[in-house]
DNA sequence: TATTGTTATACTCTATAACTATA
DNA sequence: TATAGTTATAGAGTATAACAATA
């Protein structure tokens, strides 16, 4: 459900040309990749945290909800893998979704250690419209980049990621 | 500096077609750019927490050391503008960098509130190792991306950041 | 009144070790 | 022995409020 272009009610108004930099003293870390990638991130990041707080949600409960209501019965183990969590974190933060009832830990029948995650409706419901902010935020922070802009960018990053997986597994 | 290509001490002897992707679960996540930048970030950190770790520096400490040898006489609170960390944090910072003997803290005379902050000569040794050993991650853990498309990504990164100027200040 | 640096505090994220119950 | 989930704990990063000294 990609969103249709709309003001931003988050956006303050504030003119390019009133905007003052702060010195740019970081001149010297800009030349790193990383402080660019980490400073990209935190402008989409600052934008989920406010617009997820509304529905009790932060960007790791966002994660897991949408990853259990995209993959039923998945398990607790394999979506710390997928979100590179360690299991032991992974523990609050489905007791948290499940406090709030929108997931279910069904035990599999199979291996009666294992947990299958299922979402209620109500988790469901929680999650179409936490994707729909996160839309919404991409929609707006990254509104001045061309569609092929924002592809050539996805496919950099996917670069990154399977360089890494190729030396440390 | 640019490091000459060479070995990489940290990475493991692990090939390509043995690797095993975990189940790929996070396609869900996948269609956010966010959820892209911030692994692709996580890799670049791994690899600077492991080598800076030797150096008795952290990846902020190292960015704060880094901008005071860059601009000596930096103002504390500039340095904390420009890294995007509260004053309030930064006193820690500070305090790690001049315990360990590699910055000063000069009262400045015009305002005698303001401290403006001078590297050492062990800081400016310390701080040459480390950006060798952070160019080195960078050469090592993009080294699957052409120059090409390391300018285009670093051009698309910094897109981002100024839309967001634009939308918050 | 506003700003610089500081302290105190709390919450989130991350990392490790040790435990339990199953396999 | 190994694995799935859990507990406990500690280190970082980040956020706000309040304060003293100075502008």
């Amino acid at each position: 459900m990609p969103p249709t272009k709309k003001a931003d009610p988050f956006a303050q108004q504030q003119r390019l040309d009133s905007y003052e930099h702060p010195a740019a003293a970081d001149a010297g870390l800009r030349r790193f990749l990383g402080y660019r990638l980490k400073r990209a991130y935190n402008t989409l990041r600052s934008g989920m945290l406010v617009r997820l707080e509304p529905l009790g949600l932060r960007i790791t409960t966002f994660s897991a909800l949408l990853l259990i209501v995209h993959n039923p019965g998945l398990r607790q183990s394999a979506l710390a893998s997928a979100l590179d969590i360690k299991t032991s974190n992974m523990v609050a933060i489905v007791d948290d979704l499940e406090a709030k009832g929108w997931i279910k830990r069904k035990p599999e029948p199979t291996d009666r250690r294992a947990l299958a995650l299922i979402a209620t409706t109500a988790g469901k419901s929680t999650c179409k419209k936490a994707e729909a902010l996160a839309f919404e935020n991409e929609e707006t922070l990254l509104n001045n980049l061309s569609d092929a802009e924002l592809n050539t960018l996805s496919a950099l990053l996917e670069k990154i990621e399977s360089s890494a997986e190729i030396s440390h597994g």
